[in-house]
DNA sequence: TGCAAAATAGCACGGTCGTTCTATTTTGGA
DNA sequence: TCCAAAATAGAACGACCGTGCTATTTTGCA
């Protein structure tokens, strides 16, 4: 077995006790407003960063007063961590979920990035809260760094696991090495984001394509 | 010749005029003081980024008073572009000129990367503003994302141009591309500095230093 | 050495920030 | 329908922000 985290996806907490409600009854108010509070802060985030989100700024976008936002959260960190955590969950449901459907091995490994290059695509012009968010925090350690670290993670080993479970299953060269080709991998997304959103370069989405396609063509059996 | 700016690492205009001093003289008192500010202001911005900068933080670092530090830039975005500058110049010394001194072709995209590599090596403590500035700037028009962009955007084609060259010496397949391969060097150094500086995951180095080769193997005549 | 000019300080302004405290309104089960 | 509890609003706070204005100090040539 590998020496990275085994469990996967489902890291981050529920909610920290979420109310105690009665099992599953319909959301109550507050809850609601609180998700579209989370909601908009999401797409503040996005464009702006962790850090330029603003309890007044959300206040206007959602049509509050600031302490009726604030008291969602008591404090900003709280409120950013709720970000998080949610962009998280919604990257699980776009990027990894989907691609278990693919077969074991490389087809997974294809999968994974290709929905997560699907992602990346759009995040060009909305932007990306595990980038942005990664050079924000990188230096100021607290919980809300802890949180998007450990999201990031999670995401990361599962893209190691299934580049494990490929080499396992015989589709890789057996000198492969896994992080190694992860890392390669974290390395294309990164340059598209970097080269596409902030230089505006055309043909990035390209260029990371075909250095995926280079990657395979070092790492995987060729002739099976 | 190739289809991308010509002109290589002088881009930066200097100063807006310099006051017109009679040639060659010892620095002004001025002079000295605002070079001594954008030092500390460097320091500061690539902690904590180049929105991160205040102008009263930066009054206390150098034991100025606020309005003694703004005088020397008159606007805080000019201040900013005057730390982007810096930063270029020195990334310039560091990185690009020492590298002129190895072989044209081959030898010379080596030490462009052995260079950048050991900056960034560095950077991973001390942090990169060519890589916070994109996150920060990358849906913020106006001057200081234009002095960014146009730093960055030397410094690349500097590097394309080493490959291009490199091309042209018989170094590289006849089939390789020259943007594609800067394109995936460029992403070694971003997952670089993204795991090692945010992540703190050992090896990274390591794992670029490999990426490198790998992208050598893949795009280098190998007999010759 | 004197004196204009340059450099720096001091202070105040209007603005935004996160947060606290205290009403007021709204909600939803008994 | 009533009423406690939850949700929201409103106002105020201290802190920091960039910037403009006016002294005051320092500099460096004549």
């Amino acid at each position: 077995m590998s020496s990275v985290a085994e469990n996967a996806l489902e890291a981050v907490p529920a909610e920290a006790g979420a109310k105690r409600a009665p099992a599953r009854r319909a959301m109550q108010k507050g809850q609601q407003t609180k998700a579209a509070i989370v909601e908009a802060a999401l797409g503040l985030a996005t464009q702006i960063g962790l850090e330029g989100l603003s309890i007044g700024a959300l206040a206007e976008v959602t049509q509050m007063s600031k302490s009726g936002v604030f008291a969602h959260f008591g404090s900003r960190e709280e409120m950013q961590i709720s970000v998080i955590r949610e962009y998280f969950n919604r990257f699980e449901q776009e990027v990894f979920y989907p691609a278990l459907h693919a077969d074991r091995g490389l087809p997974r490994v294809e999968a994974l990035f290709g929905n997560w290059m699907k992602r990346v695509a759009v995040e060009i012009q909305s932007g990306c809260i595990f980038i942005s968010g990664a050079v924000e925090f990188d230096d100021r350690p607290g919980p809300v760094r802890d949180a998007l670290a450990s999201s990031v993670q999670t995401w990361l080993s599962a893209l190691y696991r299934a580049v494990v479970l490929a080499k396992q299953c015989g589709h890789l060269r057996p000198e492969a090495d896994e992080q190694q080709m992860a890392f390669e991998i974290h390395g294309l997304i990164l340059a598209l984001h970097y080269e596409a959103r902030f230089l505006k370069n055309p043909g990035s989405i390209e260029r990371a394509n075909r250095g995926f396609s280079n990657i395979l063509a070092r790492y995987a059996i060729t002739s099976v």
